[in-house]
DNA sequence: AACGAGACCTGGCAGC
DNA sequence: TGCTGCCAGGTCTCGT
Protein backbone atom coordinates (compact mmCIF):
# COMPACT_ATOMS: atom_id res chain seq x y z
CA UNK A 1 0.00 0.00 0.00
CA UNK A 2 2.30 2.55 1.31
CA UNK A 3 3.58 5.49 -0.45
CA UNK A 4 4.62 8.63 1.43
CA UNK A 5 0.39 9.70 1.91
CA UNK A 6 -0.63 6.02 3.24
CA UNK A 7 2.88 6.63 5.50
CA UNK A 8 2.20 9.78 6.93
CA UNK A 9 -1.85 9.31 7.39
CA UNK A 10 -0.47 6.21 9.35
CA UNK A 11 1.76 8.04 11.77
CA UNK A 12 -1.26 10.79 12.33
CA UNK A 13 -3.44 8.13 13.06
CA UNK A 14 -0.44 6.41 15.19
CA UNK A 15 -0.36 10.08 17.49
CA UNK A 16 -2.74 9.32 20.13
CA UNK A 17 0.19 6.47 21.05
CA UNK A 18 2.62 9.05 22.21
CA UNK A 19 2.81 9.25 25.91
CA UNK A 20 2.20 6.03 26.18
CA UNK A 21 4.03 3.39 28.13
CA UNK A 22 4.56 -0.20 26.20
CA UNK A 23 3.65 -3.18 28.12
CA UNK A 24 4.90 -6.10 25.82
CA UNK A 25 6.40 -6.93 22.64
CA UNK A 26 5.19 -9.89 20.38
CA UNK A 27 7.37 -10.93 17.49
CA UNK A 28 5.88 -13.93 15.57
CA UNK A 29 7.89 -13.89 12.38
CA UNK A 30 11.25 -12.25 12.48
CA UNK A 31 12.24 -12.61 8.65
CA UNK A 32 11.64 -9.41 7.43
CA UNK A 33 13.42 -7.62 4.83
CA UNK A 34 16.10 -7.41 7.90
CA UNK A 35 15.66 -10.12 10.82
CA UNK A 36 13.68 -8.10 13.54
CA UNK A 37 15.94 -7.54 16.78
CA UNK A 38 15.45 -10.17 19.01
CA UNK A 39 16.20 -8.05 22.13
CA UNK A 40 13.08 -5.69 21.52
CA UNK A 41 10.90 -7.52 23.68
CA UNK A 42 13.02 -7.01 26.39
CA UNK A 43 14.11 -3.66 25.60
CA UNK A 44 10.73 -1.97 25.24
CA UNK A 45 8.49 -2.78 27.77
CA UNK A 46 8.30 -0.62 30.40
CA UNK A 47 9.36 2.33 27.90
CA UNK A 48 7.19 5.68 27.16
CA UNK A 49 6.82 6.36 23.51
CA UNK A 50 7.93 10.15 23.69
CA UNK A 51 7.49 10.92 19.74
CA UNK A 52 6.59 9.88 16.78
CA UNK A 53 8.16 11.23 13.69
CA UNK A 54 8.61 10.33 9.57
CA UNK A 55 11.53 10.83 7.42
CA UNK A 56 10.77 9.66 3.89
CA UNK A 57 8.50 6.02 4.18
CA UNK A 58 10.44 5.38 7.45
CA UNK A 59 8.43 5.91 10.88
CA UNK A 60 10.28 6.91 13.62
CA UNK A 61 8.75 6.05 17.23
CA UNK A 62 11.69 7.46 19.57
CA UNK A 63 12.18 6.08 23.46
CA UNK A 64 14.22 6.60 26.20
CA UNK A 65 17.14 4.43 24.93
CA UNK A 66 16.60 4.20 21.34
CA UNK A 67 14.09 4.52 18.27
CA UNK A 68 11.91 1.97 16.63
CA UNK A 69 12.49 2.88 13.23
CA UNK A 70 9.17 0.70 11.15
CA UNK A 71 9.17 0.54 7.02
CA UNK A 72 5.84 -0.89 5.65
CA UNK A 73 7.74 -1.92 2.25
CA UNK A 74 4.98 -2.94 -0.91
CA UNK A 75 2.92 -4.66 1.40
CA UNK A 76 2.87 -3.77 4.97
CA UNK A 77 -0.05 -1.90 6.91
CA UNK A 78 0.12 -1.16 10.62
CA UNK A 79 -3.17 -1.30 12.78
CA UNK A 80 -4.15 0.19 15.74
CA UNK A 81 -6.52 -1.66 18.02
CA UNK A 82 -8.47 -0.60 20.80
CA UNK A 83 -7.68 -3.85 22.46
CA UNK A 84 -6.01 -7.46 21.71
CA UNK A 85 -7.74 -9.83 18.86
CA UNK A 86 -6.32 -13.03 17.52
CA UNK A 87 -3.28 -12.00 15.16
CA UNK A 88 -3.90 -13.59 11.35
CA UNK A 89 -1.80 -15.30 8.99
CA UNK A 90 0.68 -12.40 8.54
CA UNK A 91 0.62 -10.50 11.99
CA UNK A 92 4.36 -10.69 12.35
CA UNK A 93 4.72 -7.59 15.16
CA UNK A 94 3.18 -6.59 17.88
CA UNK A 95 3.03 -3.73 20.58
CA UNK A 96 0.87 -4.00 23.55
CA UNK A 97 0.66 -0.53 25.52
CA UNK A 98 -0.48 -0.73 29.31
CA UNK A 99 -3.53 1.33 28.11
CA UNK A 100 -4.71 -1.82 26.15
CA UNK A 101 -4.07 -0.33 22.47
CA UNK A 102 -2.29 -2.85 20.51
CA UNK A 103 0.08 -1.98 17.50
CA UNK A 104 -0.02 -4.22 15.07
CA UNK A 105 1.96 -4.97 11.75
CA UNK A 106 0.90 -7.26 8.81
CA UNK A 107 2.67 -7.65 6.25
CA UNK A 108 2.50 -10.55 3.69
CA UNK A 109 5.15 -9.95 1.39
CA UNK A 110 7.55 -9.01 4.06
CA UNK A 111 9.57 -6.57 2.32
CA UNK A 112 8.70 -4.17 5.29
CA UNK A 113 11.30 -3.27 8.25
CA UNK A 114 11.42 -3.32 12.06
CA UNK A 115 14.83 -1.77 12.77
CA UNK A 116 16.43 -0.57 16.34
CA UNK A 117 18.60 2.40 16.09
CA UNK A 118 20.80 3.99 19.05
CA UNK A 119 21.44 8.06 19.04
CA UNK A 120 20.87 9.76 16.07
CA UNK A 121 18.52 8.08 13.87
CA UNK A 122 19.40 10.32 10.98
CA UNK A 123 22.99 9.20 11.40
CA UNK A 124 22.01 5.86 10.58
CA UNK A 125 23.32 4.65 6.58
CA UNK A 126 19.24 4.20 6.16
CA UNK A 127 18.62 7.59 6.59
CA UNK A 128 21.63 9.69 6.09
CA UNK A 129 22.08 9.62 2.45
CA UNK A 130 18.25 10.64 1.48
CA UNK A 131 17.26 13.47 -0.21
CA UNK A 132 14.66 16.28 1.28
CA UNK A 133 11.06 16.09 2.03
CA UNK A 134 8.94 16.72 -1.07
CA UNK A 135 6.83 18.38 0.81
CA UNK A 136 9.20 21.18 2.27
CA UNK A 137 11.15 23.71 1.19
CA UNK A 138 14.10 22.14 0.15
CA UNK A 139 12.97 20.94 -2.67
CA UNK A 140 11.71 22.91 -5.39
CA UNK A 141 12.02 23.55 -9.06
CA UNK A 142 15.93 24.82 -8.63
CA UNK A 143 16.90 21.97 -6.40
CA UNK A 144 15.64 19.47 -9.26
CA UNK A 145 17.12 21.36 -12.12
CA UNK A 146 20.73 21.51 -10.39
CA UNK A 147 19.79 17.79 -9.36
CA UNK A 148 19.10 16.24 -13.13
CA UNK A 149 21.94 17.95 -14.94
CA UNK A 150 23.89 14.84 -14.77
CA UNK A 151 21.00 12.47 -14.77
CA UNK A 152 20.25 11.19 -18.15
CA UNK A 153 18.11 8.28 -17.04
CA UNK A 154 14.36 8.84 -18.16
CA UNK A 155 12.98 11.73 -15.71
CA UNK A 156 10.20 8.96 -14.19
CA UNK A 157 12.48 6.53 -12.84
CA UNK A 158 14.86 9.75 -11.96
CA UNK A 159 11.89 11.53 -9.82
CA UNK A 160 11.78 7.87 -8.01
CA UNK A 161 15.46 8.14 -6.78
CA UNK A 162 15.41 8.63 -3.38
CA UNK A 163 18.21 10.04 -2.88
CA UNK A 164 17.17 12.98 -5.04
CA UNK A 165 14.18 13.69 -3.50
CA UNK A 166 12.42 11.05 -0.95
CA UNK A 167 8.14 9.74 -0.71
CA UNK A 168 7.72 9.65 -5.08
CA UNK A 169 6.84 5.91 -5.55
CA UNK A 170 5.25 4.13 -8.97
CA UNK A 171 2.00 5.55 -8.60
CA UNK A 172 2.67 9.43 -7.93
CA UNK A 173 5.57 9.72 -10.30
CA UNK A 174 3.24 8.55 -13.39
CA UNK A 175 0.53 11.04 -11.94
CA UNK A 176 2.92 14.12 -11.11
CA UNK A 177 4.23 13.55 -14.63
CA UNK A 178 0.83 14.24 -15.92
CA UNK A 179 -0.12 16.94 -14.55
CA UNK A 180 2.96 18.33 -15.34
CA UNK A 181 2.83 17.43 -18.91
CA UNK A 182 6.17 15.57 -19.23
CA UNK A 183 6.72 12.71 -20.79
CA UNK A 184 7.95 9.68 -18.28
CA UNK A 185 10.48 8.96 -21.22
CA UNK A 186 12.29 12.24 -21.69
CA UNK A 187 15.78 12.04 -20.25
CA UNK A 188 15.25 14.10 -17.22
CA UNK A 189 18.76 16.46 -18.15
CA UNK A 190 16.52 17.32 -20.83
CA UNK A 191 14.33 19.28 -18.23
CA UNK A 192 14.34 22.85 -18.89
CA UNK A 193 13.92 25.51 -15.28
CA UNK A 194 10.41 26.44 -15.94
CA UNK A 195 9.28 22.38 -16.39
CA UNK A 196 11.10 21.71 -12.82
CA UNK A 197 9.55 24.14 -11.68
CA UNK A 198 6.09 23.08 -12.82
CA UNK A 199 7.49 19.13 -11.46
CA UNK A 200 8.71 20.05 -8.37
CA UNK A 201 4.91 21.55 -8.08
CA UNK A 202 3.02 18.91 -9.10
CA UNK A 203 5.21 16.28 -7.14
CA UNK A 204 3.73 17.93 -3.89
CA UNK A 205 0.18 19.06 -5.02
CA UNK A 206 -0.04 15.42 -6.15
CA UNK A 207 1.10 14.29 -2.70
CA UNK A 208 -1.02 16.83 -1.07
CA UNK A 209 -3.93 15.11 -2.74
CA UNK A 210 -3.57 11.80 -1.92
CA UNK A 211 -2.68 13.00 1.98
CA UNK A 212 -6.14 15.14 2.31
CA UNK A 213 -8.15 12.26 0.96
CA UNK A 214 -6.23 9.82 3.15
CA UNK A 215 -6.80 11.92 6.29
CA UNK A 216 -10.10 12.22 5.83
CA UNK A 217 -10.47 8.29 5.43
CA UNK A 218 -8.39 7.86 8.98
CA UNK A 219 -10.96 5.55 10.33
CA UNK A 220 -11.26 3.71 7.98
CA UNK A 221 -7.40 2.94 7.44
CA UNK A 222 -7.31 1.71 11.02
CA UNK A 223 -9.96 -0.57 11.18
CA UNK A 224 -9.38 -4.43 11.42
CA UNK A 225 -9.51 -4.78 7.20
CA UNK A 226 -10.19 -0.83 6.60
CA UNK A 227 -8.76 0.36 3.12
CA UNK A 228 -7.66 3.83 2.39
CA UNK A 229 -10.22 5.26 1.13
CA UNK A 230 -8.40 7.34 -1.92
CA UNK A 231 -7.51 3.69 -3.02
CA UNK A 232 -10.41 3.89 -4.67
CA UNK A 233 -9.93 7.67 -5.60
CA UNK A 234 -9.62 8.36 -9.02
CA UNK A 235 -6.15 8.69 -10.75
CA UNK A 236 -5.30 10.68 -13.99
CA UNK A 237 -3.23 7.83 -15.82
CA UNK A 238 -2.00 5.07 -12.65
CA UNK A 239 -3.82 1.73 -13.88
CA UNK A 240 -5.58 3.20 -16.79
CA UNK A 241 -4.49 1.45 -20.08
CA UNK A 242 -6.41 1.77 -23.18
CA UNK A 243 -8.88 4.38 -21.04
CA UNK A 244 -9.36 7.80 -21.64
CA UNK A 245 -7.16 10.45 -20.67
CA UNK A 246 -9.62 12.31 -18.53
CA UNK A 247 -8.23 15.74 -19.96
CA UNK A 248 -8.25 14.72 -24.06
CA UNK A 249 -9.61 11.44 -24.29
CA UNK A 250 -6.87 9.42 -25.73
CA UNK A 251 -6.20 6.10 -24.49
CA UNK A 252 -3.42 5.76 -21.42
CA UNK A 253 -0.65 4.23 -22.56
CA UNK A 254 1.87 1.86 -20.34
CA UNK A 255 5.01 1.04 -20.95
CA UNK A 256 7.48 -0.80 -18.44
CA UNK A 257 10.79 1.74 -17.20
CA UNK A 258 13.32 -0.22 -14.86
CA UNK A 259 11.41 -3.27 -14.25
CA UNK A 260 8.19 -1.12 -13.29
CA UNK A 261 4.70 0.26 -14.91
CA UNK A 262 4.21 3.11 -16.24
CA UNK A 263 1.25 5.13 -17.34
CA UNK A 264 0.97 8.35 -19.59
CA UNK A 265 -1.16 9.99 -21.98
CA UNK A 266 0.65 10.43 -25.41
CA UNK A 267 -1.08 13.30 -25.80
CA UNK A 268 -0.88 15.55 -22.93
CA UNK A 269 2.44 15.01 -22.02
CA UNK A 270 5.26 16.01 -23.99
CA UNK A 271 9.45 15.20 -24.72
C1' DA B 1 28.79 8.90 -10.46
C1' DA B 2 25.04 6.95 -12.60
C1' DC B 3 22.47 3.24 -14.52
C1' DG B 4 19.91 -1.07 -14.71
C1' DA B 5 19.22 -5.77 -13.27
C1' DG B 6 18.45 -8.77 -9.57
C1' DA B 7 17.08 -9.78 -5.18
C1' DC B 8 13.84 -10.26 -1.28
C1' DC B 9 8.39 -12.50 -0.55
C1' DT B 10 3.22 -13.75 -0.89
C1' DG B 11 -1.26 -13.45 -2.94
C1' DG B 12 -4.52 -12.54 -6.54
C1' DC B 13 -5.95 -13.10 -11.02
C1' DA B 14 -6.29 -14.42 -16.10
C1' DG B 15 -5.87 -18.06 -19.15
C1' DC B 16 -5.58 -22.74 -20.33
C1' DT C 1 -10.53 -27.54 -10.17
C1' DG C 2 -5.82 -26.98 -10.69
C1' DC C 3 -1.86 -25.54 -12.86
C1' DT C 4 1.19 -21.74 -14.84
C1' DG C 5 2.64 -17.36 -15.46
C1' DC C 6 2.23 -12.72 -14.61
C1' DC C 7 1.31 -8.77 -11.82
C1' DA C 8 1.66 -5.82 -7.51
C1' DG C 9 2.09 0.64 -4.09
C1' DG C 10 9.72 -0.50 -2.16
C1' DT C 11 14.45 -0.10 -2.17
C1' DC C 12 19.03 -2.10 -1.13
C1' DT C 13 23.04 -4.29 -3.33
C1' DC C 14 25.87 -5.24 -6.95
C1' DG C 15 28.11 -5.32 -11.59
C1' DT C 16 28.97 -2.43 -15.47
Amino acid sequence: MPELPEVETTRRGLLPLVGQTIHKVIVRNTSLRWPIPGHLSQTLPNQQLLALTRRAKYLLARFETGTLMLHLGMSGRICLLEKDEPAQKHDHFDIHFTDGHVLRLRDPRRFGAVLWLEGDPMRHALLASLGPEPLEDGFDGAYLHRQIRTRSAPVKNVIMDSHLVVGVGNIYASESLFRAGISPKLPANKLSKPRCDRLAQEIKATLNDALAAGGSSLRDFFGADGNPGYFQQSYFVYGRTGKACRVCGTPIKSIKQRQRSTFYCPKCQHN
